[in-house]
DNA sequence: TGTTTTTATATGTAGTACATAAGCTCATTA
DNA sequence: TAATGAGCTTATGTACTACATATAAAAACA
């Protein structure tokens, strides 16, 4: 005792990590490195426990852990499975806006802007007649409706429809997953009275789809996006 | 006993959530409607037990999983407090490329190459001299080197260089993450000789940086990643 | 052979007990 | 008085046991 005294060294980062965090991290590895394929059976609970020399109730945190990303799947008397984990259904559980910091919201709203842009290149791997046709449906709609409320119905409308053409799940999705941060951002415009229209409209973007090229597009939707970019640093 | 014999009713999905499951949502929904800051303390956890009608044991398995995605932090006798969760520890932890289909890795391709191109709004918000000046640095040491992989390395310095002057922590880590992913193509590349260049250079981008316009950059780097997007269906 | 019943088993939940560390109180002492 | 440290208190961490439940697999049955 008293050895806690006096030592100069800053050096004390001694990891406190617990055996859950622990164990979870054996298991990733245990997964991972015995390259499994989706569908192989993991051990039981109990043949871990011991394995690992470790309670059933600790293996059973790092289990809780890995199946709520989607890694491995249990069935009741089957054990317990390797499953495909899609990324985005781990990811959605933490974007809950309220206890982000409003930098990193300011951040996601960026990236929002980014993908958006981005896209381009995929749209025009992947448009579709029909695809440009509900562009169009939506864009006429647009011109006839007059509350607040049914133009940002339009709006989102149009750029659902484009992540739609745009052809990747992945995208779409990480894009749905930050909707709702990206509200505050349209509270904040329409608190302002912040209707700018950019000098390149709906209906340009549909024209660029049908007759421009993938780079008109993206430049295209740059320009529309612009009024949103003030908000940039 | 055989009561389970006889309803003619189709309505049986009863969700075989688990008890950690509903409890990990009422938590959430507990912290996010309570409206709490980060730094508060929550009940101990055998308050929550006691409120929530369930062992123990189910509480913790719930809170394992907050804990993990970085939302809450425990101290051994202070309890547990409300964390400033950072969106993207959390998801680094389930990009494991070996366990991901390959459909999804397609689409992981995809999303880096639209990261890259839409990034031109930011890159014109906030480009510095020292920032391009780097990036000419490299394009210069680019044409000096010889060797496959120092290609590569330059090739990767001067996206990385560009991620850092867009400034937006959030997506360069993102992108950061989504590179162990991206490298299955680029081996892909490698293997089939495919080092066709853009009819855009890094020089050319440099310059549409130094003279040109955040519309001109984005059309840019999509021509420059063209030759990629052949994988594209 | 096809259908129903039974059985065995792995996960899900509850409860108890104890270890451990970290804050707190308070007496001791320079 | 202020600093030190011993001892108490308490919330989390870990272990163990017991039982519920669902269901795959086996056995019984038609």
């Amino acid at each position: 005792m008293s050895e806690k005294t006096e030592l100069p060294l800053d050096l004390m980062p001694i990891v406190s990590t617990t055996m859950a965090d622990q164990v979870e991290e054996r298991l990733r590895e245990y997964i991972t490195n015995k390259a499994f394929k989706p569908g192989d059976a993991i051990p039981k609970e109990i043949e871990l426990a011991e394995a690992l020399g470790v309670s059933r109730n600790v293996v059973r945190e790092a289990l809780s852990r890995l199946r709520m990303l989607g890694m491995i799947e249990t069935k009741k008397r089957r054990g317990m499975v390797l499953a495909q984990p899609d990324i985005l259904s781990g990811m959605e559980r933490m974007l809950h806006p309220h206890i982000l910091g409003i930098d990193t919201r300011k951040q996601i709203f960026e990236f929002r802007l980014v993908l958006e842009v981005g896209q381009a290149s995929l749209l025009f791997a992947r448009k579709t007649e029909e695809g440009i046709q509900k562009l169009e449906g939506i864009v006429q709609r647009e011109a006839l409706v007059q509350t607040t409320e049914e133009k940002v119905e339009c709006e989102i409308a149009f750029h659902s429809a484009l992540y739609e053409m745009a052809g990747n799940e992945t995208i779409k999705r990480f894009q749905a997953m930050l909707m709702p941060v990206f509200e505050y951002v349209v509270e904040y415009e329409t608190e302002h009275q912040f209707h700018a229209v950019g000098s390149v409209t709906h209906q340009d973007l549909v024209d660029i789809l049908k007759h421009g090229t993938a780079a008109d597009f993206a430049s295209g939707m740059l320009k529309h996006l612009e009024p949103h970019t003030i908000l940039l640093t």
